[in-house]
Parts: C-alpha cells; structure tokens; sequence
RNA sequence: GGGCCGGUAGAUCAGCGGUAGAUCGCGUCCUUGGCAUGGACGAGGCCUCGGGUUCAAAUCCCGACCGGUCCA
C-alpha cells in the first residue's frame, strides 16, 4: 500500500484540498491554499499568529476546554473525567504523558473494552523532556493538558480517517479558522510499541494537534518501517488526537508566549514579586517578545549556546545589542520558567506525588529545585509556595481536588524548600573550600561532583565563587556530562524462567484453589508435566510468590513418596512447584494429595490483611497523600513502604498502630471478588493499583468493608478480627519521602512483643533496677561511665607526676644529656606517655618500656635536644619485633616480644651513647 | 533499583596511621554606669556501630546502620 493511499482523505478531497510537496523540508501536507509551497511548519514557515489571532475570539483555559469537550459530545462522544498525572495505572511510566497513557496497555491491546468508544477527555500532562526550553521558547510547557477524541475500532468500526479530519476540520472552522490556512501535514507517527501514519495539523506555523491513526504494531518481520523500526498492521485501529488546550488558548489570543496566553494572571503577579514590569501593553515589548518567540519557534533554546544564537538573531533583527536583550528577556523569562513549574508541582503533589531522592518523587524535586533557583535568581521575595499557591488557586476553578489539596500541597512546597535551603548552605563551605583549592580554576570534574554528590547546581556554585572573587567556567554541556558518568552497563540478564516459556505454552492455566477454596489445607490434583525440579497441577492450593507475598510450603503426595514444595512459581498462569532436589518427582498422569503448611499460611494471610489495615491508618493519621511504595509479607514480619514527606514521629507510630487495631476489633468483613477492570476503576479509583497493576480484564479487587478497597492478588484473613494483634515495632525511612512501617501480627505479633518485653527485663535485670526506671537508670551510668573515664585520665596523670620524682632520681647522663631509661611493668602506652611527658619536666630524654601482653615503648625528648625520638623507639622496636614511630619529640611503638623489652631498652641506650646521629 | 559523597564537642566543620582540634554557641571572671564589644579561664567527645590489618586506628580494609545527592 502506498504511502499516499494511506494519507488519502476523501473528506478533503471533497472539500478541494491538495496535496503538495514542501519546496524546503521536502515533507508533504495537504492545503486548500492554491499559492502554498512550504509545508506550515517551523522553520520552513514562521508563526503569523502573533499580534494576530487566527481563532475569531479569545478564550480562557476554561472556557477553551468545555468549548472542545463539548463539541465532541455533541457529536457523539462520551466525556470521562481526566486522570491523575502521577500514572498510577501504569508500571512503565512515572507520569501521564498523553491521552492516550490513560488507555493503555489494557485498552489499546484489546483485552478491556474501553470505557467509552468514541470518547473524548482534556487529560492534564506532564513532559519533562523539555525542561531547559520551557520559558524561553515561549511554547514549551512542563505541564499541559491534551484534549483528545479517542475512537477503538476492533471488530466493528466506530469511525477512523474520515471522521477524525472531519471532525477537526469543523472544529477548527467553527472557532473561525479560515479553511485555507489549515495544513494536514503527513507526519507518520511512531511511540511505545505502536505507530501509523499521521497528520499534524497547523495553523499559521503553529502545531494545534496532531491525528494519529494507530493500526500498527512493532515486529522484528514487519513489513512497514517507520522510525528506525520494524512494524505490522495489527487487527485493532486507534484513533488517538491530542490538541493542545494552552496551544488553542494561545492562538485565540495571538499573545507573545503561551504562557501569556494560559496563565496571565499568574504571570503577572510573579512579575509583581520579582519587581518587574510585564509591560505587554507597550508594543515595543511586544515586539521583543513576540518576535524572539517567533525565532524561537524553529529553533532548539535547550543550551545556552542555542540562546544567544536566538538573541543574536532577534537583536539583528531590530538593531539592537544581543547583550541588551539578554539582559532584558532574562528575566522574563525566568518568570516564565517559575509559573510553569508552579503549575507542574500543583498537578503532581495535587495529584498524590511526595518528593523523594527516588522515582517519581525525584521528578518533583527535579521541577521544585529548577523553580526555587529561577526564583532567587530574580530575587522574588516569595517562598515556592506562594508561587504554587497562585496556580492551585487557577486549576481549583476547574478542579476543585486542587483546592481540598491546597494544604498539604503548600506544606510539601515548604518542606522542600527548606531541604533545598539546607542543602546549598551545607554546600556553600564545601564551595568555598573547592576553588579555593582550585584558586578558582575549578574543573569540569570537580562541578560535576558538586553537583553529583553533594546537589549543588553549577550556577550556584558560580555564585558562591564569585563572592571570592573567582569566575568558575561552566561548559555549555555540563548536564550531558553529569549524564555520561551515569552511563553504565544496561540491564542484562533475561527471565530465569524463559526458557520453559516452551513448554508451558501447551499447559493450560492452573486452576487457583487458593483463591476458591481458602480455608482448605490439603488438594488432589493430576500431574500434567513434571520437569527439571518442577511440576505443573491442573490445580493448586499452593499460593504462587508475588504481590510482596512469600509462597506457600507444603507437600506433594503419591503413592511412590512424598516430595517437599521448595518454591513455587506462576509463569503467565500456569503454576510451577519446584521439589527439594534429589527428591525425584511425581510422574505425569499421577494422582497426588497435596497439602500446605497451614500455620505458615496463616500468618501471611494476617499479614497481608494487615498491611492494607497499617496502610489506611497511616493514610488517616499521616494525610491523604499517602500512597503504598512497596510491601513485603514474611513468616516473622511484614511492612509497608509509605510516601511522606517528613519525618514519622513516635506519636504519629502510636496513632497508626493504635488506629490498625481499631479495625481488627471492628472485625471488618474481608471480601476479595473478581471485577471487570473499568467497572473496578469507575467504582473504586485508580487508588485501588497501590500495590501494583495487575494485568488482564478481569482483576482480584479485595474489599476490606469500611476500611479499605485495594487491587490485590494475596491471600487474606476472612474478618479482620482473626488478626488479633498488629504489633507496629519499627518504622524507618528507606529513602527521602518513603517511610517503611514494619509490624507482625496474629502469633508472631505476640512473640516479637514478648521478645521486646525479654530484652527490656534483661537489660533491666543486668542493672538490677525496675524496667520503668531503665532510662533514667541507663543515663546514671553512662554518666557515671563518663566520670569515671575522667577521673581514670586525671589519676593517670597524677601517678605520673608522682612517679616522676622517683624516675628522675634514677636519671643518668648519657651524651651530654640527662636522660631517664625504665620499665614500668604493665603500664599501657597512654600511662607510659603521660610519664614521659611528665618526666621532660626535669630530664632531656625519657625512654620508658612497659606494657600488658605485647609491649610498648615511648620515648621523649626536650625541645633544643638533639635526639630523635623516633629513632630511639624504632632501634627499641626492632628487638621486640614490632616497629613505631612518631615525631622528633614524641614517638611510641611496641612489638609482640614482650620478653625482650629490657633488651630493647638497651638497644636504645646504645643509640644514645653512640651520640647524635 | 544503581552510582557517588558523608557520619568527630550543642552547631558547623578541620584532622586522614603516632598526645583529639578550630570557629560559633555555653559557663565563670575581668573590662563597662548599662548595652554593644573586647579580654582571660573553663566545661563539653563510646571520633555512629561491629569485625579486620597494625607495635599503634578517629584515620586503612570489610560489613552494618544512619544521612545527603545524582541518575533510571
């Protein structure tokens, strides 16, 4: 099939457009434009829509998006509510970056119906690729909203090509975009394992959506190339658009930027705290704006080099100095930057993001830490939070959650502003240090482990050296060098179990009596397959490793023998026991009794159950932006991983627990069932995938009555009540923002409480007080321990001092030196040094041996006599077969001989007599 | 999940095999009418913990724990 056959459109045909060939990209479009030669998009066209809105009249976000989503309503499509922006039905992506992430893989893959067909939604957006752009290119945003029609044709068509350019085509008229300046640009469209061809579609150089006919998907034999990679026409046809909601805000209003166009209101007050004039009503500005922003939409700002080609050009332009205009659009630009980034941060921690060091968080504090910079840097006299204050108060009038949210969005902002603030004034000695090593020639490697190791961005670094007086040279590509030092080795290794793949894919699904029969403990089943180790039932009672839960242990009986269950594994449905080697294994065909170990069971279903209780009392106690970050069942313990972004304190601990047994005495119904996945989401939220996605249509929902419904595919108690006991005993924060609540339950509950009380006594009992007096007992006798290290040093120098007076009369003259040689049996080497120190006092030279198992030696010497200490200690130290060492004045070493010491001391008084070296 | 950096006085840090230090803060005294200040003296350390190497470890090696930071 011809690529022009697959761009052919009736419906423009119809309507007179042509397809033509770009004179300068080569790219080919379709236009009713008869004059047209060039394709419409930057660079081979620049932006007229400046000054000079295409669209009949302005329109605000709001208005902007109902005028759209209602539209297609009219027209048959259903509306859904937008998703989160923190991609929680999702494993492989950290943010939702597209209308179309909300349906993927489960949708698009056909295994789930969509939720409606056709349908239409403006899902919010986050994009961090572009970061370095945003503000200067008067385009990029960090946060967007997509509004998308979205049509699935699997076996009966809802509609596709035609349908999809009509639609856009009316859309586009109906807000007064005359038909003549709309270019369909072929523009074949490739992402996340699936591609087809597509229309970009623009308006006076501005990209205003983009119509995507997914019908492709990749293969190593496909027989389409698009991008790079191989691709086959798959049975299902996806109609994914996305219009820009800011891009069609903008073009109704024809200001200089987008940002002008999405978020005045914010923009302006952030120029008020910054202390600027957002002169947009005096032309000459507008004109600087608006042509750099013209320029800047065919050209790459991501570098600072790309920038100043920019200000060259626009300064070219209109005769001005680029120097000028840099000083002039800097700012402004940073204004830009702030009021984009407030708004990513409100979207994320609005929508239950919690700053980390780690995963999603990270992209959080990526986007804060680039906000609060731009904001010094213009010196707003305003906290992060005022700045994300302004935007939860825009997006709460389209979406109210923002507002409920507000609180503890603030005080994430707070907090991540101070840990910011601690971590460069921490930085800043450690600044000043480094190029004062350097005398400000810091190098490259030195920034980059600066801003590696200790967070400390170049630009700072840059600031701080200049108050030294030094100008420390930031290269253009610091941050792909920063990059290259993390690339390292890919992930290797493929699935331990793929090569039984084969041999499974003819085995039909276990049956999962673990979930039918829960309070069962023993099976029959037939051996379908026995292989290396493993042995595949038609049915099972073994519960299979995942979901943080160990799997169960137990038997497999036959007639032949008994076989112990080591592990047990589920590949794609199909169980695997793997036997205790050596055993043998059970023949194909046989009939065997399995049985489980009950009390193992037990106690992970308690434990199981018992996270999702731990989980909604932290939820409770902590706030709502708690979110499970991990879990982990074992036979002793269980915990869960938490989102938080302070410190958990000991009140806080005991809320949580106490809360945790609030529901085990309510004995809340425990009800796992089955559920259609859309049903579930509509039903319950996406809150339900916290422990993570499961595949499949059909997904385990677990519904604990009143407390919590979760997506969950472990085992559970029936009624909470059979828990008995959580015993909270450890919480500790495995990474910045996620704090890990561990606990047991039921049995091992008791014990480990048990256990804690043993230690309590024993400890107790060593000090022979009551356990309620332990502390203040334990801080009398660190203090006490503490004295009496004192008084131990203060002693030692007091025999010191009184064994001087008799060393000294025991001093010979050797040399011309009055010199002190003595064992001094069993004193150890401080005793021995705070003699001889003592001894300098009234002698030149004191060489005393002594001490406990192996020996010592320390020798001393007067300031203005020539000997050297060392020497003496080291002529001593080679008789006693060890060595020492030390200053001219103070030296000491020792050695395992300990027999030989009056040896070595006169190995040393030899070296006295043979006079100075 | 991985990489890098760090844990020493109440705080910030120096020391990086050989007598545990600096600055600020704290206490007492002096200077002053009082305050700011200046001066003198002093208290305050399981050098995170556990192993190892060594005559000798805050220092070197291994491990644990805790914190910071960058990347996916």
């Amino acid at each position: 099939m011809s690529l022009e056959e697959e761009y052919r459109v009736d419906y423009l045909v119809d309507l007179g457009f042509e397809r033509r060939r770009c004179r300068s990209c080569g790219s080919t479009f379709w236009t009713l434009d008869a004059g047209r030669e060039s394709c419409g998009d930057p660079p081979c066209d620049l932006y007229s829509f400046i000054g000079e809105a295409p669209l009949s009249r302005e329109y605000g976000l709001s208005e902007m998006r109902e005028t759209f989503l209602s539209f297609f309503e009219d027209r048959g499509h259903e509306r859904l509510d937008r998703r989160p922006v923190a991609a929680w039905w999702r494993d492989d992506l950290y943010l939702t970056v597209a209308s179309i992430a909300d349906f993927q893989p489960h949708v698009t893959s056909g295994r789930v119906p969509p939720p409606a067909n056709p349908l239409t939604i403006s899902q919010p957006c986050i994009r961090l690729d572009d970061l370095d752009s945003v503000g200067r290119s008067g385009r990029h945003l960090s946060s967007f909203e997509m509004m998308a029609h979205h049509a699935f044709n699997f076996n009966d068509e809802v509609y596709w090509k035609e349908r999809t350019v009509e639609l856009c085509q009316e859309l586009l008229t109906g807000l007064g975009v005359h038909g003549e300046e709309v270019i369909y640009k072929e523009d074949p469209w490739a992402g996340g394992g699936n591609a087809g061809p597509a229309f970009e579609v623009l308006v006076r150089g501005l990209e205003l959506a983009t119509l995507v006919f997914m019908d492709l998907e990749e293969h190593p034999e496909g027989e389409y190339g698009v991008k790079g990679s191989r691709y086959r026409r798959m049975d299902a046809r996806i109609v994914d658009t996305g219009y820009g909601l800011e891009r069609f805000t903008w073009a109704s209003k024809g200001s200089p930027t987008v940002y002008d166009a999405a978020f005045p209101g914010v923009v302006e007050e952030l120029t008020g705290m910054a202390g600027l004039e957002h002169r947009l009503d005096d032309p000459e500005y507008r004109e600087v704006l608006g042509r750099t922003a013209r320029l800047a939409g065919y050209m790459d700002v991501d570098t600072a080099g790309d920038l100043m080609k920019l200000r060259r050009r626009v300064a070219g332009e209109m005769d001005v100095d680029a120097e000028h205009l840099d000083e002039m659009l800097r700012p402004v630009e940073g204004v830009y930057a702030v009021a984009d980034h407030a708004r990513s941060l409100a979207f994320m921690l609005g929508d239950g993001l919690v700053p980390s060091n780690v995963g999603a968080g990270y992209l959080v504090r990526l986007v804060a830490r680039r906000a609060i910079r731009f904001m010094n840097q213009l010196g707003v006299d305003a906290s992060l939070a005022d700045a994300v204050k302004l935007q939860t108060r825009l997006l709460g009038e389209d979406y109210p959650e923002f507002l409920r949210a507000e609180e503890e969005i603030l005080e994430m902002c707070d907090s991540e502003e101070a840990k910011f603030e601690d971590t460069l004034s921490r930085g800043k000695n450690l600044i000043v240090k480094t190029a004062d090593h350097f005398e400000g020639e810091v190098p490259v490697e030195a920034l980059v482990d600066l801003y590696d190791s200790h967070g400390l961005p170049p630009e700072y670094v840059d600031e701080v050296a200049e108050e030294q007086g030094y100008d420390v040279e930031v290269p253009d590509d610091f941050y792909a060098r920063v990059a290259a030092k993390h690339e390292g080795p890919g992930e290797g290794g493929a699935g331990l179990l793929a090569h039984f793949q084969e041999r499974l894919e003819d085995l039909p699904d276990t049956d999962r009596l673990y979930y039918e029969l829960p309070g069962e403990r023993s099976f029959e089943a037939v051996v379908l397959n026995a292989f290396e180790d493993h042995v595949v039932l038609d049915q099972t009672l073994f519960y299979p490793e995942g979901g943080g839960q160990p799997p169960d242990r137990g038997t497999l009986e036959t007639g032949e023998g008994v076989f112990d269950v080591a592990e047990v594994k589920s590949v794609n449905g199909v169980i695997l026991h793997r036997i205790r080697e050596g055993e043998g294994l059970p023949k194909k065909g046989e009939i065997v009794t399995g049985r489980i170990d009950g009390e193992l069971r037990d106690t992970h279903s308690r434990h199981h159950t018992s996270i999702h209780l731990v989980l909604s009392a932290a939820a409770e106690v902590l706030g709502s932006h708690v979110r499970q970050h991990g879990s982990q069942v074992g036979a002793e313990k269980a915990r869960v991983d938490v989102t938080h972004f302070k410190s958990i304190t000991r009140e806080e601990v005991n809320a949580i627990e106490a809360r945790a047994n609030g529901y085990v005495r309510e004995d809340a119904q425990v009800r796992p069932r089955w559920t259609e996945r859309n049903e579930a989401e509509e039903k319950f939220g996406l809150e339900i995938y916290q422990g993570g996605v499961p595949h499949g249509d059909q997904i385990r929902v677990l519904d604990i009555e009143g407390v919590d419904v979760q997506a969950c595919g472990g085992t559970h108690v029936s009624s909470t009540g059979s828990i008995g006991l959580v015993y909270l005993d450890r919480v500790d924060q495995v990474q910045d923002g996620v704090y890990r609540l561990g606990f047991s339950s039921g049995e091992v509950g008791v014990e480990r409480m048990q256990e804690s009380r043993r230690t309590l006594l024993e400890a107790a009992e060593t000090l022979d007080v009551d356990p309620d007096d332990l502390p203040r007992s334990v801080e009398r006798f660190f203090d006490e321990w503490k004295g009496r290290g004192k008084e131990i040093r203060r002693l030692r120098e007091e025999v010191a001092e009184l064994r001087r007076d008799d060393l000294v009369d025991g001093a010979e003259e050797i040399g011309g030196a009055e010199v002190v040689i003595k064992e001094l049996t069993g004193a150890d080497m401080n005793e021995l040094r705070a003699t001889a120190e003592s001894l300098l006092e009234a002698v030149d030279v004191a060489l005393l041996g002594g001490g406990n198992g192996v020996a010592s030696v320390v020798a001393a010497v007067s300031d203005g006599v020539d000997v050297d200490a060392s020497e003496l200690v080291e002529a001593a130290c080679g008789v006693l077969g060890g060595g020492g060492g030390g200053s001219r004045s103070l030296a000491q070493g020792g050695g395992p001989n300990a027999e030989s010491l009056g040896e070595a001391l006169s190995a040393a008084r030899e070296l006295l007599e043979d006079g100075p070296s």
